[in-house]
DNA sequence: CGGACAAGCTGA
DNA sequence: CAGCTTGTCCGG
């Protein structure tokens, strides 16, 4: 080695004359290091090369993806750099790519994971022209945008469309919406109103070419070189986070983006998240245009009844499921019944190998809520078959409906539909809020299920939940209603939206969290997987952190902010194996 | 991540 | 000791 090394120096710098040389980072999970290449002579002229640029490179003897990071870096010493095997196609900005390094920090993942996000899905070598949007702007809403972060609070029925209308009146705009059904609508109503608007990712070069952008979490990656607002509407829906690990936040990383950019940043929620309210300031509607937003809340006390009477439907509700009124019943349970006590001695269903209750499915049988072990529908203590229902699921809520109302009721869940879902009743999971049909009254059968999940944002959730159903419903002037049935009328997810008033709850959740340290008041993270224990030794007990360890094998790790926590996971070195780091997780505690 | 190569295990 | 599995290392 010694001996030649004088050679490939100096064959090397004849290299650095000759040849431009950049660095890359591959599009490979599990390689954060960056490789230098060097440029075949001529490409440095190509319109697509730059920083950002997606380049194919040969690594190890494959072929694998890389962005370029960075464009004119020195040579290795005493190491021929390979040639970049091909210049594929333009890629994500600077901009784009400093975020990707701050969002790989925020929440402990892999730089290339945020790339491919903010990369064109198609290649792409040309943009098209920049189109000026014609837009006639009536100044409604302009005010929204004089902030640097401006948290709107809406109303669930309200018209969101004239908020996008002032964004885009702008100039490039960003605007993320929860699912891609209302993505669509608005970039078809945006381009309708004169506005040069693409969908995310399919419209990546005429973003890139300045147009305004509308699309779900992954269109706070699109490139934007004119960008001039950034817009989320219904920032507080969980769509925004992505389900996989890392965990990112599309609300966080266009707020982030703004920031960065210096352009206002507008989110728009009927329930506020904390982290929102919390990022600036804050304007609300005016009150009496929030009470028209909003359908009639009658919230059911199920205290005070007469325990008789006390199964799935009050008397409230089957004077409503009698009416010819269309109604929507939501229990978020699947199954017919999810725990069963014996009619004779009262003796609860237990599974007898492992301890944990038993449920009925579709068979006439027992079957553990592990899903291990199944026995016959019979008392294991006196032999009697004469089993009643303590919890019901919506199987049975079905069979029980229609044994009510006389009439055929459909049921929904996420997988499937049984019966006609254009049945005037109709019952069944979440999933009946997202039927994209009308209901004159959404009922929500057990209320304090949702609002007693063991999770520190179970009342966010719960609150957004009624958000979804307060539209599903409509404003109370065109004849929509909500029925809660409850036995916490106090709650303050209750107590809010019986008032249309979704400040009742912002106040009192940030109370609590602010006092045990929950998110946005300090930063939490989980760390799972097989190798987490590996990575914990590694992590050691900073003084700032404090971790907890869960009994199905998780770490808890808190810490008073992100700045914190984050710098602390990014300090680890990650072991081999699977390893999943949620930065604050959404389903946690 | 996934190929290369090394060390470990098995069976004739 | 060949032939295979399993593990660790490292990439320009």
């Amino acid at each position: 080695m010694g001996a030649d090394q004088p050679q490939r120096r100096s064959s090397f710098r004849i290299g650095a004359l000759n040849h431009l040389h950049v660095r890359v980072l591959t599009d490979v999970t599990g390689i954060h290091k960056e490789f230098v290449y060097s440029v075949p002579s001529g490409w440095e002229s190509h319109p697509c090369f730059g920083v950002g640029a997606m380049v194919r490179v040969v690594l190890h003897g494959r072929r694998v993806r890389a962005w370029i990071t960075e464009v004119g870096v020195e040579p290795l010493e005493g190491l021929a750099s390979a040639p970049l095997a091909k210049l594929s196609s333009r890629g994500p900005t600077l901009e784009l790519l400093e975020l990707s390094e701050w969002a790989a920090w925020r929440w402990a993942g892999h730089r290339a994971h945020f790339l491919r996000t903010a990369s064109p899905p198609r290649m792409v070598n040309a943009l098209p022209r920049f189109q000026r949007s014609r837009l006639v702007f009536s100044g409604d809403f302009a005010d929204l945008f004089a902030h640097q972060v401006c948290t709107f609070c809406s109303a669930p029925a309200q018209d969101l469309f004239p908020i996008a209308v002032a964004a885009a009146h702008r100039g490039q705009a960003l605007i993320l919406v929860p699912d891609r059904l209302r993505a669509d609508q608005l970039a078809k109503g945006l381009s309708r109103v004169g506005v040069w608007a693409q969908r995310y990712p399919q419209g990546w070069a005429a973003a890139a070419a300045g147009a305004t952008v509308v699309g779900t979490l992954a269109a706070a990656w699109a490139p934007a070189p004119e960008l001039a607002a950034v817009l989320v509407i219904d920032e507080h829906d969980e769509a925004f986070r992505s389900e996989s690990a890392p965990t990112w936040s599309g609300r966080e990383v266009a707020r982030e983006r703004a920031r960065r950019a210096g352009v206002p940043c507008v989110l728009v929620s009927p329930a506020p998240s904390l982290e929102a309210l919390r990022s600036g300031s804050v304007i609300r509607l005016k009150r009496d245009a929030e009470l028209k937003a909003w359908p009639d809340v009658s919230v059911v006390d199920r205290r005070v009844e007469d325990p008789s009477t006390a199964g799935l439907y009050s008397p409230t509700l089957v004077k409503v499921l009698r009416s010819n009124q269309r109604v929507a019943c939501v229990l978020n349970r699947l199954g017919r019944s999810l725990l069963l006590a014996c009619q004779l001695c009262g003796e609860l269903a237990v599974c007898e190998e492992c301890g944990a209750s038993m449920r009925q499915g579709d068979r006439a049988r027992l079957d553990c809520r592990t899903g291990n072990h199944s026995r016959p529908l019979v008392c294991a203590e006196c032999g009697s078959t004469a089993m009643k229902n303590l919890r019901v699921g919506v199987k049975r809520a079905r069979e029980e409906l229609e044994a009510l109302i006389k009439e055929p009721v459909a049921e929904i869940t996420a997988k499937a539909c049984e019966g006609q879902s254009t049945a005037r009743v109709v019952v069944g999971t979440e999933a009946v809020l997202h039927l994209g049909r009308p209901f004159d009254v959404v009922a929500f059968l057990e209320f304090d299920q949702e609002l007693l999940m063991p999770r520190y944002r179970a009342r966010e959730q719960a609150m957004a939940l009624l958000v979804r159903g307060a539209r599903v419903a409509g404003p109370h002037d065109q004849g929509g209603r909500l029925l809660i049935q409850t036995r916490m009328p106090d709650d303050p997810v209750v107590r809010a939206s019986a008032s249309k008033d979704p400040w009742l709850l912002a106040r009192s959740e940030r109370d609590r969290r602010q006092e045990l340290g929950f998110p946005p008041y300090g930063a939490l993270a989980v760390v799972s997987g097989v190798a987490a224990d590996e990575y914990m030794e590694g992590f050691g007990s900073p003084s700032e952190v404090r971790i907890a360890h869960d009994p199905s094998g998780s770490y808890y790790l808190r810490a008073v902010n992100h700045e914190i926590l984050c710098d602390a996971l990014a300090s680890v070195q990650r072991p081999a194996g699977r390893l999943r780091i949620d930065v604050d997780p959404v389903r946690a505690l």
